[in-house]
DNA sequence: AAGGTTAATGTAAACAGTTACATTTTTTTG
DNA sequence: CAAAAAAATGTAACTGTTTACATTAACCTT
């Protein structure tokens, strides 16, 4: 059913029954009434794609994001598919993987998307791909993790923040030897979180250097080895606790320390960040650092249609709120003393 | 920059360029090959959206799916996804939670998706939602969980095999008092589920009735009461082991058999069903039923690229085959006899 | 009731493509 | 080498909508 065919059994003009989806346009309260009923009745909704040709908009952004398995993110797709579709706007999501990724672009190009949402993070796209997206001149907000040097608007949490916290609790618990774990130390991201780290280590007097950051393999290759050697590495030191990049390598952590009969957290206290679905499964239950990820995404598509709407100004670059966590995996050690 | 554009920048008549990229056209190889250099230089790609507007078809099926962050269902879309992409189809994923999905619904129709996929489970579309779907006579492939009696192709995973493999291996580990526990009993999920469950315990010789099926309460109000009356109930009998529905009543499970001090699987075995993402995070680590949320994705793309091409034929009802995760959480109470 | 406003509707051109048909160019063939 | 056939390209009509402009209907005035 096209308009053509509803507006004869409307017995109006095309141009009536357009105006009477415009809503805004002047049309006699009753036909409306009459026309919006028979619409109702033979399921004729106005055709967004051929209203897209004429106005150049498909009022749809696509949304790429790193892995939609992972719940934070699958939270971020949420946020902004309640805002996109309280707009109007049809949201596309596209799990941003190896084999999908340049053919996701193209896609969402083809069907001109009038802008892109990207949450960039480890697994990143390729300079190539980048370029696909930005040769579109499309507006893009970038979601977790700064992108291309601020050129675009930027949605993350407040990682610093977030590294605060968890360094200020773990001293407020007593710990004064503490590490910092991650797959990846040397994006910005992390730079963020081990800054605020830091920062509220030397508050409390506790002392942080490039000694206390280690590395764990996230390959799979050598990782049992290297593990292994980590973990007598953590028995025989004193350090007490770790703060982790994030909960999966929280959970790396645990078993590493508890292969080698030590528990969390009477023998070391760990803290994660991210408060993925699995943190409260974890035993002892994880204490992290929460991300919300649904608010995170509704701020981003906010600041899409925003854009859309052709609001000018630079790229904006916004946190959103973290939240310390307190569950099980982190021991006072004062209280011992 | 369009095709009109496009084709004046290149000397050639709109008529050509399309004629390129239809790919199978008749033009000649040099002017072919300098097209598509000029194309890939500016960044020129024909508009699928005005196309689409010509031929009535938008190449993108919408997929509609219960719960994203339920890292089954991401799998599931991450399946169609792939398969989607390679075809030169766009998947366009809806989170189908209370608010958004009458919205969504609204979008994709309005965006004249050549199909729609969708995952019906516990949280179901109203009656009034599925009409909105249906009146639209699109082609509708559903997953996981039959729907309007067998009136749609439909795949899901083997659910009888599931229970039939989760109650032989319960049997094999010399469990003879086993119960059914889940959130959900009278979907047909869940019977098909018990259905093979009964089967391979009646193999056994193992009885089972309706005595050995429990509901867990999921709503939250009166839970605490009635778990714990479950956990006493359960340390009083005589049952060594459960089969439940899926990994998140399981995981209920570990908790209430846990409150009242009794351990998995020493004093109390259980088994899952789906193997998600913090199945391997339990402590011990759930023995569950994996289901293949990717396989399952693609088969569903595959088929619904199967009606788009209209491959005429009847409902097709396919299973997907599952498989015996075992983990930390069955004990085997043979030899201990 | 005629004339002037304003509101409601219709007409037709536009959008960005595709494609049937027409035309031009190239190739084949007698 | 001319005529016929085939290939390459162009022209214009078509897709389902919106919207500027034109027309008609409805409502006020006096």
């Amino acid at each position: 059913m096209n308009i053509k065919e509803f507006s004869a059994l409307a017995g109006v003009s095309t141009a009536t029954v357009s105006r009477v989806f415009a809503r805004n346009s002047s049309v006699a309260g009753k036909t409306r009434e009459r026309i919006l009923e028979l619409a109702q009745r033979h399921g004729f909704r106005p055709n967004q794609v051929a209203k897209a040709s004429f106005g150049g908009k498909t009022k749809s952004v696509g949304v790429l994001l790193c892995r939609l398995t992972n719940s934070y993110f699958a939270n971020i797709a949420i946020g902004v598919q309640k805002v996109m579709l309280a707009e109007d706007y049809l949201p596309i999501i596209i799990d941003l993987r190896e084999d999908g990724t340049r053919a996701g672009i193209k896609r969402l190009v083809d069907h001109r998307v009038d802008g892109i949402i990207v949450s960039i993070s480890d697994r990143s796209l390729t300079p190539t791909e980048i370029g696909e997206i930005v040769r579109f001149k499309l507006p893009v907000v970038t979601v977790d993790g700064n992108w291309l040097d601020g050129a675009y608007d930027n949605v993350c949490s407040d990682d610093y923040r977030g590294g605060y916290l968890a360094g200020k609790f773990l001293v407020e618990n007593g710990h004064r030897n503490i590490v910092f774990c991650g797959h990846t130390i040397s994006s910005a991201t992390a730079y963020r979180r081990v800054e605020g780290f830091r920062d509220a280590l030397s508050e409390g007097g506790v002392p942080f250097s490039k000694n206390n950051i280690i590395e764990i393999q996230s390959s799979a290759v050598n990782q049992v080895i290297t593990d292994l050697k980590l973990a007598h590495r953590l028995k025989k030191s004193d350090f007490t606790a770790a703060y982790c990049y994030n909960d999966d390598d929280a959970l790396t952590l645990y078993r590493i320390v508890q292969s080698v009969g030590m528990t969390v957290p009477e023998d070391f206290s760990i803290i994660g960040h991210a408060d993925l679905d699995f943190a409260t499964v974890m035993s002892p239950a994880l204490t992290t650092i929460r991300q919300d990820g649904i608010a995170i995404g509704k701020r981003a598509a906010t600041m899409m249609l925003d854009r859309l709407k052709s609001v000018d100004c630079g790229p904006r670059l916004e946190s959103q709120n973290v939240e310390l966590i307190v569950r099980e995996s982190v021991a006072n050690i004062k209280t011992e003393k």
